[in-house]
Parts: C-alpha cells; sequence; structure tokens
DNA sequence: GGCTCTTTCGTTTTT
DNA sequence: CGAAAGAGCC
C-alpha cells in the first residue's frame, strides 16, 4: 500500500484505521469520510501483513456501498478482492448457505424470494387458510412474519399479544413450511437460516471464528436484533476476532424496519470497546449547513453525541421560503434551481428532498411543464417490472420447476386458458399431497389437466432447448419460446415491455462477461485455496452452480437502478431516505411543515419524533454549498387540502445561518390574506386563468422529463374550506381537554376537522361539527 | 378468460 | 386526487 495513504488521514481517522485487533466503535459523522477510513483499514490490515485476505469479512447494507468498497480497494491493493467476503449482510448470508445448503436444509438450487413474491407467497397461505382477508390482511401477516424473524424468533418462539398474533403465528408456520417445500427463502430468511446454522453447529461456527480475524461494519446504526446477534456469532465478545464498527447515531432512520440505534451502545458495552472514536471532522459541508445541523441535532436527547465541524468557508446563508400553496412552493424551488444553474450548478448537482414520496407530483409538474430535465428516484426497479419478472418466472422454473411462486405467475402468462377453477383444483391436489404444483399437474385428469400438461410441456421443452446454451442464449430463447415477446409484440401499448425484455438480455450476456460474474452470486469455497473467477464448487458437492442461478439469485438480491438515465444532467428527486449516504452541491427541502415532517404519524410516540429529526438532520447534511428549505401554508393532500403550519424543526435551527426570503410567518393563518394576495398578484405570467395548471400535465412515462416549454400553470387558490373560522396556529379552548392549540385542518362543512395539540392531553383529531371548539 | 367499473387507501423501505 | 386491487359483467 502506498504510505501516503496514511498521510492524508486526519487524527481521528487514523487512529481508526490503525487500530490494532481489538473491538472498536467509530462514531463517523456524515461527510467525515466514512467509507475512506473503512478501505484504507482493510488496506493497511492487509499490506502491513497483520491479515490475509481470506482472514477479512466486510459488511454493509447495499449493494452500492459494497461495489464502492471494492472498487476504491481494488484501486488502493494490488490484490485480487475477490476472495475477501466483502458485501451486504444479505448477499453474505446467501453465499454461505450456497455453501452450506445441506446443513441448512436447503435445496441445491433455492431461490431467493423478493418483497413482492413474499407477500405473493403469505397470501397463497392466508387464502389456504380460509382466513378473513378484511381482519387478517395477507400484507400485514408478511409484515408480522418478517419482524419476528428479524428478532430470530420463529413461529413457536413469538409470544402473541392478541387474537390476530395467534392467527398470524399459524400463519408464519403455514408459510415456512411452503417455502421449504417449495425451496424457496425470503431476504429474513436468508439471515435467519445462517444464524441459526451458526448457532447450532458448533464445527461450523468454529471454523469461521478462526477464518474471519478482522469483521467490519458499515451503518452500525441500522443494525437490527437479527442482525447484531448474528455478528456475535461470527466474532464473539471477548473473542480472539476484532470488530470494527462504524456507525452514526444521528442518521438511524431505519428504525422502523427494525433497526436498533441500542445496538451501537450495547456493543460498546459488551464488546468492551477501549477506543471509541469519533470522526466529527467534516469535509463536505460549509459552516451554515453544519451549524444547522449540529443546532438541530442537539435537540435530540438520547444520543451518542457528537458535533461536526469544518475548516472550510461559512459559506452562504440557508435560503428560507414560505409559500402560500405548494405549487406556489414548486414554482419558487424551480426558479431558485434555475438560477443556480444558471450560475454554473450542473443540473444533477442540484436535489430536491421531501418526506414522502406523493410530494414528488407538484414538483414534477412544475418541471415539467417548464421542460426542465429531471429525475425521480424511487418507484419501480428493473427487476421488479412485471414483464422481466415474468422472464425471470420461466427462467426458475428451468431451475426449480417446484417454485411455486413462479409456477402460478407465468402458468397463464400469456394467456393459455387455464382459469382460476383449474389452478384451485390443482392447488388442492397439491395441498392433499404435499407436492409442489408442478408434480401435481399429473393428478389432474379431463381438459384441466390437459391444459396444464401442455404448460409443463412447454417448460420441458424450453429446458430441453436451451441447454448447454450460453446464458444470453438461454434467456433469449425463453423470452421468445414463452410467448412473452409475440404478447408484447401484439399489445399496442407492448413496445416498453419489449425494449424492457431485450435489456433483460443484455444484463444476462453482460452478467457473465463483468467482472461481478461470482462475487456476490457464486458459491466461494468455505476455504481460502482454490479461487477461481467466478465458478467455483460448492464446498461440499463440488458441484457448479449454473450461471442461470447465479444470474437469478443477482436478479433477487440486487434490485437494480431505479431509473438509470445515464449522463442526463437532471435535476434529482427523492425522498430523504433514499438520499442517505449522498450529497449535493446544492439542496432544496421542501414541505417543512407539521404533520408533514415531522409526520403526524411519528409523533404518537417520542421515539418518534427523534427520528424525525434524525431524519431532518440527515437531509441537511446532504448540502454541500446551498440549502434552502421551503413550506407551504396549503397543500393537497388526499385529494383535499390541507392547511400547515411551519415545521417545528425551523424553531431548533440556529437564527444566524438563516435567511428569510418571505416575512416570518409560520404557515395559515398568519399574515396569510396578505400573502396569498401578493402570490395571486405574482400569478405565474398567465394572471386571470384560474386553475389552467394541473389539467395538461400528464405523468410522463419514464420518470424523468425533457419536456419542450409549456406554458406555466396559474396558482391554484386554496377554496377557504373551513367555515369554522378556525386556522392552524390559533389557540383553542375545549370543555374537555382545555386549551390548545391548531396544528392543522383538513375538509369541509360537516367532514371539517381540526388537529389540534392540547397541552396534558397531547394531539387530537376533532371533527368540528360534533367538537365544541371556542378560539382563545 | 379478459375487460371495465368500483372500491379502497395513502410515511419512510438499503435486502 | 390518483393508483392499484378486487368485483362483476360480457
Amino acid at each position: 500500500m502506498n504510505s501516503t495513504l496514511l498521510a492524508h488521514l486526519n487524527p481521528e481517522q487514523l487512529a481508526a484505521v490503525t487500530l490494532e485487533s481489538e473491538p472498536g466503535l467509530i462514531l463517523a459523522g456524515a461527510g467525515s469520510g466514512k467509507t475512506r477510513v473503512l478501505t484504507t483499514r482493510i488496506a493497511w490490515l492487509l499490506s502491513t501483513g497483520r491479515v490475509g485476505p481470506g482472514g477479512i469479512m466486510a459488511v454493509t447494507f447495499t449493494n452500492k456501498a459494497a461495489k464502492e468498497m471494492l472498487t476504491r480497494l481494488s484501486a488502493m491493493l494490488p490484490y485480487n478482492v475477490r476472495g475477501m467476503w466483502i458485501g451486504t449482510f444479505h448477499g453474505l448470508c446467501h453465499r454461505f448457505l450456497r455453501a452450506h445448503w445441506k446443513a441448512a436444509g436447503l435445496p441445491q438450487g433455492f431461490q431467493i424470494l423478493d418483497a413482492s413474491d413474499t407477500v405473493a407467497a403469505v397470501k397463497r397461505v392466508c387464502k389456504a387458510m380460509n382466513l378473513d382477508e378484511e381482519r387478517y390482511p395477507a400484507k400485514q401477516a408478511a409484515h408480522f412474519i418478517a419482524h419476528a424473524k428479524e428478532r430470530a424468533e420463529r413461529p413457536k418462539d413469538v409470544v402473541p399479544r392478541d387474537e390476530q398474533d395467534r392467527r398470524f403465528i399459524e400463519v408464519y408456520a403455514q408459510y415456512d413450511a411452503q417455502c421449504q417445500r417449495e425451496g424457496v427463502v425470503d431476504f429474513a430468511e436468508l439471515m435467519l437460516r445462517t444464524y441459526e446454522l451458526m448457532r447450532d453447529d458448533p464445527a461450523l461456527r468454529a471454523h469461521y471464528q478462526q477464518r474471519f480475524q478482522h469483521v467490519l461494519v458499515d451503518e452500525f446504526q441500522d443494525t437490527n436484533a437479527l442482525q447484531y446477534a448474528w455478528l456475535k456469532l461470527f466474532a464473539p465478545p471477548g473473542g480472539q476476532q476484532a470488530v470494527f464498527a462504524v456507525g452514526d447515531d444521528d442518521q438511524s432512520i431505519y428504525a422502523f424496519r427494525g433497526a436498533e440505534v441500542g445496538n451501537m451502545a450495547a456493543f460498546e458495552r459488551e464488546y468492551r470497546v477501549r477506543l471509541q472514536v469519533k470522526l466529527e471532522q467534516n469535509y463536505r459541508s460549509c459552516g451554515h449547513i453544519l451549524d444547522a445541523a449540529n443546532h438541530l441535532i442537539s435537540h435530540n436527547e438520547r444520543r451518542l453525541g457528537k458535533t461536526l465541524r469544518t475548516d472550510g468557508p461559512q459559506g452562504e446563508p440557508i435560503r428560507v421560503n414560505e409559500s402560500p400553496t405548494d405549487f406556489e412552493e414548486a414554482k419558487w424551488v424551480l426558479e431558485e434551481a434555475q438560477s443556480l444553474h444558471r450560475a454554473g450548478t450542473p443540473r444533477a448537482e442540484i436535489a430536491l428532498l421531501y418526506r414522502s414520496n406523493a410530494q414528488s407530483r407538484v414538483l414534477e409538474s412544475a418541471l415539467f411543464n417548464a421542460g426542465i430535465p429531471y429525475r425521480v428516484y424511487g418507484g419501480l426497479r428493473f427487476f421488479e417490472r412485471a414483464e422481466i419478472k415474468h422472464a425471470l418466472a420461466y427462467l426458475r422454473l428451468l431451475e426449480n420447476p417446484n417454485d411455486d411462486t413462479s409456477f402460478l405467475r407465468v402458468v397463464n402468462f400469456p394467456a393459455r386458458a387455464i382459469g382460476a377453477r383449474t389452478l384451485e383444483q390443482l392447488q388442492d391436489a397439491a395441498r392433499s399431497s404435499g407436492r409442489s404444483l408442478w408434480q401435481s399437474v399429473s393428478a389432474l385428469s379431463g381438459k384441466p389437466g390437459q391444459v396444464l400438461a401442455k404448460f409443463t410441456a412447454l417448460v420441458e421443452e424450453l429446458r430441453r432447448a436451451t441447454e448447454g446454451q450460453t446464458l444470453r442464449g438461454i434467456v433469449e430463447h425463453v423470452v421468445e419460446g414463452s410467448g412473452l415477446a409475440a404478447h408484447y409484440r401484439s399489445d399496442k401499448d407492448g413496445a416498453e415491455r419489449l425494449e424492457n425484455l431485450d435489456e433483460l438480455i443484455t444484463a444476462a450476456e453482460s452478467f457473465v462477461t463483468q467482472e461481478g460474474f461470482g462475487r456476490d452470486a457464486v458459491a466461494l469455497p468455505v476455504d481460502e485455496l482454490g479461487q477461481g473467477p467466478g465458478l467455483t464448487p460448492d464446498a461440499e458437492t463440488g458441484e457448479i452452480m449454473s450461471p442461470l442461478a447465479a444470474f437469478l439469485t443477482h436478479a433477487s438480491l440486487e434490485a437494480g437502478e431505479h431509473q438509470a438515465i445515464a449522463g442526463a444532467d437532471a435535476i434529482q428527486l427523492m425522498t430523504i431516505h433514499a438520499a442517505k449516504g449522498l450529497e449535493f452541491d446544492a439542496v432544496f427541502l421542501t414541505g417543512l411543515e407539521e404533520g408533514l415532517f415531522p409526520n403526524e404519524r411519528a409523533l404518537s410516540d417520542p421515539d418518534g419524533l427523534e427520528e424525525e429529526r434524525r431524519l431532518m438532520y440527515v437531509a441537511i447534511t446532504r448540502a454541500r454549498q446551498r440549502l434552502h428549505l421551503s413550506f407551504s401554508q396549503t397543500r393537497m393532500l388526499h385529494g383535499q387540502t390541507r392547511y400547515n403550519v411551519k415545521s417545528r424543526f425551523f424553531d431548533e435551527l440556529p437564527p444566524d445561518a438563516l435567511k428569510w426570503l418571505t416575512p416570518q410567518g409560520g404557515g395559515f393563518g398568519s399574515g396569510f390574506e396578505r400573502d396569498y394576495a401578493s402570490a395571486w398578484q405574482r400569478g405565474s405570467g398567465l394572471k386571470g386563468i384560474v386553475g389552467a395548471g394541473r389539467e395538461g400535465w400528464e405523468p410522463p412515462r419514464p420518470r424523468w422529463g425533457n419536456a419542450s416549454a409549456a406554458p406555466a400553470p396559474a396558482p391554484v387558490l386554496p377554496k377557504s374550506g373551513h367555515d369554522s373560522g378556525l386556522r392552524p396556529g390559533q389557540g383553542v379552548f375545549h370543555t374537555k381537554f382545555g386549551e390548545g392549540v391548531v396544528l392543522a385542518l383538513e375538509g369541509s362543512g360537516n367532514d371539517a376537522r381540526a388537529h389540534v395539540r392540547f397541552g396534558r392531553h397531547g394531539d387530537k383529531w376533532l371533527a368540528l361539527s360534533v367538537a365544541k371548539l371556542t378560539p382563545i
């Protein structure tokens, strides 16, 4: 390793990188060079001979982070990085299970269910159990199961709290049995199976504990209970291994998915961490932005505590804007963004962030109508598209005909006259004999039996025809032979889907030639010997995983980009969650309103508010040079106009760092009429044409736009939907709850509701037609 | 079996 | 308001 790599580190980074073989907890603030520390440490460990490449395991949460680490490492080191266990939790578990499929009780060709496959599979279980879909929604059951697995609980371990839980436990048990029958595992199962095998097999545990001398974990604040327990099996507290945990409790924003920030404190305690390093030097943001971030997050009580600092300039103050409507807000954002662009900021360096996806619509509409290129993150990913999932289902049936999920997906697509009745019969037969749908086809006689036999014959034929072919050849043949291509060719709206299928064929081709082939997808040998490029034999049987199986795994484990329009200089739109880990020259943070952000659904418990605040912290720290905050007095939500007050987070920011572009109001009710009037006067260049705006706009098909300029829409005026005389921010008296403050108003007439904060009784939604509220 | 109408639901979602 | 899923109709 080039020794200058160490020379460029600051003292804290250096301390972290060169920590000797003992547990370390690194509190890595936003923009403090976390990835650099991780990769440099690995390079340091290797180049100083402290450990060989086979002795390192580095775990991340996203494929992107894992790839980034590998890329940086291979630039630093002459090694072939492939032998190292660097990957996502799920990717590494997958690799482990491929190597130990037999011990794990899995079929060799087991496949992975993605989120929607999982819900579909649970739904089948619920149907089979004849559960009332109203009272026991499959989606909820799927969540229940996932959460149980994240706590390492099998059906027998879950303690039910009510009748619904008892039913869900039964669903869980049946679902597990079904997955086992079909030879499939869901995401959580990858983790849990690995955990259980390590827990129950002392020899295996000893082997891996001896092998991995250094275990590095990225984004430690996002680990759930199972992942932490998993880690303790690979590198137990007090053991010989050195665990290097890197995280930032202030950026923990995934509690709703089971992440437990408490794992950081638990780690420090249980591993008796002697050295806790705080990386507080920030290399990303200007002073004002860091001031705002520090000030805001100091309002959280449960923190490990850290303060970002910079040697850089203060930069521009944070610009704050209040708008009368979400429409006007979008217009303001667009104008500011354009002026930044004119001043030289590339569009791709401008991010529009929001709390919830629904907010993107107004922004999109404004950008689209103005003809400004933009790109929205989120939504369907490549491998989640219906046509791609169809093609993959055929491919999966080639690998494993007992995969009922895939069977059901394509047995009648394209249509081949196999209806619900036939499938019910087939499912009954399968259930009573405990066999797969595929195996049960022969049990059906008459016409149903014939049409089904024709389908299985088709799949058999596809398998025969593709035997020995290249991966590309297989995919190409299946897309044609299954009838998918023909189906979309005859569909007048099928052009885009055909293109995607073509892209799948291309993806299959590049998957084989790519350097990445075999890294995530293919089983690697248990010991370090005999590493080959990709196709390495199975640890126990010596068998080689087929390229097709590897490709299918790749598709499940890495859903691909949302929408990659490479090279296009477009403004970036995404939720704050999606922005974590990214950075931009300029950031616009929109919809900073009570109820939206912090979101009202998070306010029921105090931890919820703290998580919202961390989310705000994440949002602020995405910005390098410029930060813009905005909120609107009114907003269209669920088809109704909502009247909002500005977010409490404004009160938690240092006034000196802010530059208010509008008089400091506070949302609806404060000087609204005046602002309203002036906004109306300002209009948008189309005075007098009321409501012309949203009609002309169609959601652009690909979620990036570059429309030719269309006339900007006129503002949509909020109807004075509250005949009650109430407005947000106003004090009210309620005979039962006492004094309170109106937070928001919704609906009108008989449906009018007010969100009111009462001192002692907390926040309540009150129907104005019923509740007696007196303005005070 | 496939289309159209109706109903329902709406925070965030790394794998 | 708008998407998506389910029910009902041809």
